[in-house]
RNA sequence: GCCGAAGUGGCGGAACAGGCAGACGCGCACGACUCAAAAUCGUGUUCCCUCGGGAGUGUGGGUUCGAUUCCCACCUUCGGCACCA
């Protein structure tokens, strides 16, 4: 009898093994190809819940399987440490910030530990830790010399609730709430620090360098918003220049007035005195909307008229100038030509407010006595132009890049591009973040605190507003300071950066996580970067995801790096929801905690589960009763290995068959780890495992296919379950440790099958099914085919019109 | 409104270069073991059926010898974007 499989015993003793041997240290390797497996790095919040393990333990299993498979494979850990929840619990509960997070960290490590995944814990990096923060403060310096961080006035993104501002991508969904606490947002106007994203619109659109996901791609791509149109330069009657961006070039003759945003500069020149007062009260009215009212694509449109007039350059008219919020100032040039026949907001307006409608593209089938427009014609590719000057007649398919053309050539206009993509927004007002390095000189304005007073620290003695305003605004002595330049007095900065900062670059720290002479060793860096795998949730699509890749980029400029993208492959695993199919809270009550399932069942079986529940991308809720299934294949993986297996009356045919099982799943195995499949995976290693049950019950296959069997059981096991096989390995006498063994080979010939079953159609219907010899030839089965008397009773005295062989698999008779 | 993903037994899910639908697991049913239960083992498990078969992968069409897989239309669910000129 064999002792009972105790997990709580084994897993604590291997773990404390691997850490004493030094097991999972990961260091370069220039005989070993590298594999930089990633996967995204937890915010310290206190437990971890068992979406870290869904996140984790797969990548982990992943990591293994390449490590075993002979790469050199780096997977390290770290925590994204700065952020709300910090000072949330400091106002809360009175503790500081840097205690809560630090305090956490320690408890996850643990809790991490207890996962058994093999993660580098020297590499291990801290973005709160001052040694870390040092840098990112670095790279903020770094990204002003590069001309690639600014400071400008702008209505922002404002969080009432975590009382900050917030980039573009932080703010979500149709009531433009808070990424982070879902409060819907407000505009305020202020000085803020921004990075030029955009200036890497065109770039970012390439994904040509990397396998990512379709889903992300699409979902940045729509984030950057590439629209292709022309640039046309509308002048005043006062000859002020009004550029204006147009996907619709072909459409100018039908502009029957301009738009200007409410913030647009020549609002106030163009308004006349008669309409000085409308204007400025729409503009006052304008900025006390939230978001939400205002760009509410259903609200009717508003707008006042400035009294002042713009001459179309194409046809010499001239046409209204009018104020609307409609039009926002932060795309294109924060004007527009308006083309009410043409464009659905533009005709909304014009209804509204009784303009001039001009059809200038005629729809097929409409005749010029069928009276106005109903509403907007806005096809691009049916009808033709009309009373459109040169163009008349020209149909609309292509029209739009022969009147760009002709608009250059006039020098009227020129062809342009227009992103949606903002400039990120990385400015926060809070405490629990890393400083920004500038100090405001009266003399020299905005000047960045030189390298050698790098990291900027926050200070410790700090008390917390219940308000959540950042307690630096009141701390006199971090903001008293002198001018780099001149030396006179001078403020210090007191936002801090966007955590999404810390966590474009981590991936850098992790190679050298205590070198002091850059934000990592070159030499690391040469070896093993860039990221070969990255793995994490979706809804970074378009923040964090988006950020490194910026962040990559400028770092190609800083000469850190000489590719352009972090991350070569990323793979999105979907969410473990609670058992009630709904996300997991606290208030719902739904909340699955893997400290206790490793408790009950160890960790080999919740990790195993996990893997096996669904597909790794989808996701699912989690089911109780279904861990039972996981459960049982560990335990009897454990029988089987300890088995004292005695063959009795031995069989040839049964040695084949147990042979060929086993290397159908080293195949099976090997292919659905190298995509991700987990879940398939696991399956094939339960058919192993009821396939060697089996072989114990009958007890006719040779010893030498057992141990294969049961070894390669094992073996493929490792990566999922990583302490029961090295318990068991151990065990049967292999070699420490069984995740430094090279990972199973099949043999194709042994994984062949011997016989096929034929399955036989007649129109369709499955009439037959027989077994034959695999190497049978198609003549052999249409042979036996035909001559089954089950499927001759079907012929109904017709003879086969046409027979179709599908080699080793089917026959279909039609009669 | 626009863009994208997905609809398969009681449940989670397999199988798509067009070829046996339902691998693997959960659950359930019956049986064995047990005083009994749990655990374990065995058998069965898509539905209907007159035991010959018939129907069946969201719905309706189409292509094909053959469709869960390809094409068209629609329904439902879930994501993303949305006054972006």
């Amino acid at each position: 009898m064999t002792d009972p499989y105790t997990p709580q015993i084994i897993e604590p003793k291997w773990q404390q093994q691997w850490e004493a041997t030094k097991l999972y240290r990961q260091i370069i390797d220039r005989n070993k190809p590298k594999h930089y497996a990633l996967t995204m790095l937890p915010y310290p919040s206190g437990d971890l819940h068992i979406g870290h393990w869904y996140a984790m333990t797969p990548s982990d299993a992943r990591a293994r399987f390449m490590r075993m498979k002979g790469y050199n494979v780096l997977f390290p850990m770290g925590f994204d440490a700065f952020g709300l929840p910090a000072e949330n619990a400091a106002i809360a509960r009175n503790i500081h910030p840097s205690k809560w997070t630090f305090a956490n960290i320690e408890r996850m490590r643990q809790q991490l530990r207890s996962m058994g995944a093999m993660f580098d814990w020297e590499r291990e990096a801290v973005s709160a830790d001052p040694e870390y923060y040092r840098w990112t403060q670095w790279f903020f310096k770094k990204l002003m010399e590069l001309g690639l961080a600014y400071r400008k006035l702008a209505a922002v993104d404002f969080c009432p609730r975590c009382n900050t501002t917030l980039a573009r991508e932080q703010v979500w969904g149709e009531d433009r709430h808070c990424e982070r606490c879902g409060t819907p947002v407000i505009k305020k106007e202020l000085e803020q620090w921004f990075f030029k994203t955009t200036d890497y619109a065109e770039e970012l659109l390439d994904f040509s360098q990397i396998n990512w996901p379709e889903r992300v791609k699409v979902m940045q791509t729509n984030w950057i918003g590439r629209s292709e149109g022309a640039e046309v330069i509308f002048l005043t009657e006062q000859g002020d220049e009004i550029p204006i961006f147009t996907t619709r070039p072909d459409t100018l003759w039908g502009a029957t007035f301009m738009v200007l945003a409410p913030e647009h500069p020549l609002v106030e020149k163009v308004t006349t005195p008669e309409q000085k007062e409308a204007v400025e009260a729409y503009h006052a009215a304008a900025q006390k909307l939230t978001d939400i009212d205002r760009e509410a694509a259903d609200r009717e449109k508003t707008g006042v008229f400035t009294g002042g007039y713009a001459i179309n350059p194409v046809n010499g008219e001239r046409i209204p100038i009018w104020v609307a919020d409609y039009v926002l100032m932060g795309y294109g040039f924060g004007a527009i030509m308006a083309v009410p026949a043409h464009d659905e907001r533009d005709f909304a307006f014009a209804t509204r407010f009784d303009l001039p409608i001009a059809e200038v593209i005629r729809m097929p089938g409409r005749a010029e006595s069928d009276g106005p427009l109903a509403k907007a014609y806005t096809s691009k590719s049916e009808g033709q132009l009309v009373n459109s000057g040169p163009f008349t007649g020209t149909p609309t398919e292509g029209a739009a890049a022969r009147v760009t053309d002709w608009l250059a050539e006039t020098g009227k206009g020129k062809k342009a591009v227009n992103y949606r993509l903002r400039d990120w927004l990385i400015s926060r007002q809070r405490y629990w973040g890393a400083p920004i390095p500038v100090v405001y000189c009266p003399e020299h304005g905005a000047v960045a605190v030189p390298d050698d007073q790098l990291p900027i620290l926050l200070p410790e003695d700090v008390a917390f507003m219940p308000t959540g305003e950042s307690p630096l605004k009141q701390h006199e002595l971090f903001q008293q300071t002198t001018c780099p330049v001149c030396g006179r007095d001078a403020r210090r900065e007191t936002d801090t950066m966007d955590t999404f900062m810390c966590s474009s670059w981590y991936q850098y720290r992790y190679l050298s996580p205590h070198y002091d002479q850059g934000p990592f060793d070159p030499e690391e860096g040469a070896y093993w970067l860039p990221v070969d795998q990255y793995t994490g949730g979706i809804e970074h699509a378009t923040m964090h995801l988006i950020y490194t890749r910026f962040f990559t980029k400028a770092m190609r400029e800083m000469g850190l790096v000489h590719f352009s993208e972090p991350m070569l492959a990323l793979f999105n695993q979907g969410m473990v929801l609670g058992e009630d199919g709904e996300k997991m809270s606290k208030s719902r009550g739904n909340v699955v905690a893997p400290d206790n399932l490793v408790e009950k069942y160890g960790a080999d079986t919740v990790r195993t589960y996990l893997m096996f529940f669904a597909r790794w991308e989808q996701g699912g809720p989690w089911n109780y009763d279904g861990i039972k299934g996981p459960q049982r294949l560990i335990q009897d993986v454990w029988q089987l290995a300890l088995a004292d297996y005695q063959p009795g009356m031995m069989d040839a045919a049964a040695t084949r068959n147990l042979r060929r099982k086993t290397h159908q799943t080293i195949r099976k195995v090997t292919q659905d780890l190298e995509g991700f499949a987990f879940n398939t995976a696991v399956a094939a290693i339960m058919e192993q495992r009821n396939a060697i049950q089996e072989a114990l019950k009958q007890r006719q296959v040779m010893v030498e296919a057992w141990r294969e069997a049961v070894d390669s059981l094992l073996l493929l096991l490792a990566p999922i379950a990583p302490h029961i096989t090295e318990e068991l390995w151990a065990r049967r006498g292999g070699r420490y440790s069984i995740h430094q063994q090279p990972w199973p080979v099949w043999d194709e010939e042994t994984a062949k099958e011997e016989a096929i079953t034929v399955v036989v159609q007649v129109n369709g219907k499955v009439r037959d099914r027989f077994e034959m010899a695999a190497d049978t030839g198609e003549e052999g089965i249409k042979a036996a085919a035909l001559a089954s008397e089950k499927v001759q009773a079907w012929f109904e005295g017709k003879s086969p019109r046409k027979v179709i062989v599908v080699k080793g698999q089917l026959v279909n008779i039609v009669v």
